[in-house]
DNA sequence: AACCATCGTTACTTACGGTAACAGAAGCCT
DNA sequence: AGGCTTCTGTTACCGTAAGTAACGATGGTT
């Protein structure tokens, strides 16, 4: 009764066929961006389209494991260098490094992230769904940092909402940034970095009005 | 030779056109969300597709004509909260609560001016295009308030820098939170308010770590 | 009356997501 | 061996949506 010596030879198989179907995905995504197609992908893997179905259920389903891999991948580098041992400034500026970086070095494949083409079960329209649109990689990343923030830090009652507004708003702030700055590049990586964190570290608060204005 | 009158007065009639069809649109966008097609527009507007071709060109621009109309109204209404006679920190809650409201009240316009179907010529490929993906409503409100701030505050050398930066950060973080806030619900408006006015006011510098964890 | 610009239509092409339905190969069971 | 399932792969199709071509009305200009 080999069975199920059997079905764990199928399934690593399986899993192993997954992997390379992932990497021809990764590979199509890399040169044609978030608009690779089905056909596309199959045709790079060597295979055709029902395959991939079988696979992944739908191209949504192909994005969440392509994105998932990626995700991972980002947010183990992220919180590498959250834990490394420095004072906060120090590791707020490493984590933005980080993150600006990997952005900078695939920016093909960060656009592919941003941006699951926004499918998704449309059926059952639980009460005001609004936005599974932007990225469940900008959600991912937020809630992780909230619990960073939630665990190591002090903000008194409520600190769990409080945590997960600022991961959130701090993410946010993190990518808008970096989505801006490699569009343009009006200054260099560090530069970027040193001006966020001050944001961070309140110098909007702290800085003068200008003279003569109506102030701010 | 009433040529002139005559073109003006077809012009004109152009643009009233103009107006109905994006009005037709703006219903659609509303009821269907993001994934309303051109022939349900059209139908919505008594009228076929090709028409609404000839006077927007393609999908992007029947789009960013839409976009334009609800960008330029939240962009004026957040001027004007900006522009209030009070104090820095209820200025900036005021901007918050303003964006937050408008995005409270309508979530669909909302999604739809965040995901712009992200086509737009992918033709030239200037350099690393990287990111016309993610809305010109966020560029625009970043560069919006980047001018507020450059022109008001006293930011030292490479102010006009500094100021684009914090002014498309702090705009993504009012964005990323007040998305999550809007899928989640986790607080009320005011709350949030607050909260993403303390992170901008340095709390997160200022606050302590909790006892016995690894610190922050 | 002849003209030409504009508004409108129908009908088509193309591309893509997704789905049958079918065909061969490999291992397991009597 | 030969039948059984199961996995892999194919071709061929459907529905939908963007975008276009080609043709028809209508109404002011000369």
């Amino acid at each position: 009764m080999d069975t199920t010596r059997q079905a764990e030879r199928q399934r690593t198989a399986a899993e192993q066929r997954r992997r390379e179907l992932l990497e021809a995905a990764d590979r199509v995504v890399l040169r044609d961006g978030p608009k690779a197609s089905m056909n596309a992908i199959a045709a790079e893997a060597g295979i055709t389209k029902p395959i991939l179905y079988r696979h992944f259920g739908d191209k949504g389903g192909l994005y969440r494991a392509l994105a998932k891999r990626h995700t991972d991948a980002l947010l183990s580098a992220l919180r590498a260098a959250l834990d490394a041992p420095a004072e906060r400034r120090q590791r707020v500026e490493a984590t933005l490094d980080t993150y600006l970086a990997a952005i900078e070095a695939r920016p093909q494949v960060y656009r592919f992230l941003m941006h699951p083409s926004d499918d998704a079960a449309p059926s059952p329209e639980q009460g005001f769904d609004v936005g599974r649109h932007s990225a469940p990689l900008l959600r991912r990343l937020g809630e992780e940092l909230a619990l960073v923030i939630a665990e190591r830090v002090d903000l008194g009652p409520d600190s769990e909402e409080m945590a997960r507004i600022w991961g959130h708003g701090i993410v946010g702030m993190m990518h808008a940034a970096g989505d801006w700055w490699l569009g343009e590049r009006p200054c260099s990586r560090a530069q970027l970095v040193r001006s966020l964190a001050d944001l961070l570290w309140g110098r909007l608060a702290a800085v003068g009005n200008l003279p003569g204005g109506p102030g701010f």
